[in-house]
DNA sequence: TGGAAGCCTGGTGT
DNA sequence: AACACCAGGCTTC
């Protein structure tokens, strides 16, 4: 925090973080562009945050900042601060994980690609909400769910369309299946509501959950009804401190047929497992460059 | 224990 | 423009 300048916080990166790929590309639902930043909530605060280079241009390998400023305009504090490194994973030994995988054929350029992809650490309960909500879902529409759930139910912390915190568990069991429903969440009302039920009567208790081992921690999410393999994975790599974890969707079984030799016929949870082991601790670091690599090769925009 | 069907409905492509 | 078809899984059978 700058004292000349109280509103603004400058965050600095190496190398620079891509902000549209790591806050707009699958693991994050609401934050929205605007112009050259991304404007989203983290905690009960509203914020801006912009690189130094225009958005969508390739990040670079070299060190930046970033700048940060709440939409509320009041003076950031070091609280803001540590909230929002935290949030952005930028503690991470990113050149440790980058040198470890430069060998590596298909993790290697993807790194070099976009070298400014960071997993993030969000709030553990709208994390699992979103991707609960991701079930043969899409991103838009994802984001869609999400947003109008914190848009009802969420308090309003700015001026913005989006400026809501997202509601809590207990607000959420109280709300219940059918108004979920009426919001577009489709079959997935049902999980959401049921979730919301368990979560705010401590059952499990989500602190407790990301103290635990991955193997028990996944085991707590997985007794959840709505929630299997493929969404606990994420939610523990995203939210609860648990970056072995590996999320098995199509796109990264794909991708691990193509590049690793997998068999077609292995299931998720043993494609999941076989990741975990091949990869190891940063394993969701893999994971979320091969899903990047993969589905922006699919849209014929791959920088590799 | 594995595998297939059904679920809601907005996106996406034709 | 309208209309299939599909989608970043889960539960159930």
């Amino acid at each position: 925090v700058d004292p000349e300048r109280p509103g603004v916080l400058t965050l600095s990166a190496s190398p620079a973080i891509d902000l549209e790929a790591t806050l707009d590309g699958g693991q994050a639902f609401r934050w929205w562009r605007e112009g050259e930043s991304y404007r989203g909530v983290v905690g009960r605060r509203a914020y801006r945050v912009s690189g130094r280079s225009p958005a969508g241009a390739p990040a670079t390998t070299e060190a930046s900042e970033m700048v940060v400023e709440a939409v509320d305009d009041w003076p950031l504090t070091p609280r803001d601060e540590a909230m929002l490194r935290r949030y952005l994973g930028l503690d991470y030994d990113f050149a440790a994980f980058a040198a470890r995988f430069a060998g590596d054929p298909c993790i290697g350029p993807a790194i070099t690609g976009w070298p400014g992809l960071r997993v993030l650490r969000q709030d553990r309960w709208e994390c699992l909400v979103a991707f609960i909500c991701s079930s043969t879902s899409n991103i838009p529409r994802i984001k869609q769910n999400v947003n109008a759930i914190a848009v009802a139910y969420g308090d309003r912390v700015g001026p913005g369309p989006h400026d809501f915190v997202f509601p809590s568990a207990p607000r959420l069991a109280e709300v219940g299946e059918a108004p979920l429903r009426e919001l577009g969440l489709g079959f997935r009302a049902r999980f959401v509501a049921r979730a919301a039920q368990a979560i705010a009567s401590g059952q499990p208790d989500l602190e407790a959950v990301a103290a635990m081992s991955y193997e028990q921690a996944l085991e707590s999410l997985m007794r959840l009804y709505g929630v299997g393999m493929k969404v606990a994975d994420c939610a523990l790599a995203f939210a609860f401190d648990k970056p072995q974890a590996f999320p098995v969707d199509r796109w990264v079984k794909r991708a691990l047929e193509e590049w690793y030799r997998i068999p077609e016929k292995l299931s998720m949870e043993r494609t999941a497992a076989w990741a975990r082991a091949r990869f190891g601790p940063d394993a969701v670091y893999v994971n979320q460059y091969l899903f990047h690599r993969q589905r922006l090769t699919a849209r014929g925009v791959s920088r590799v």
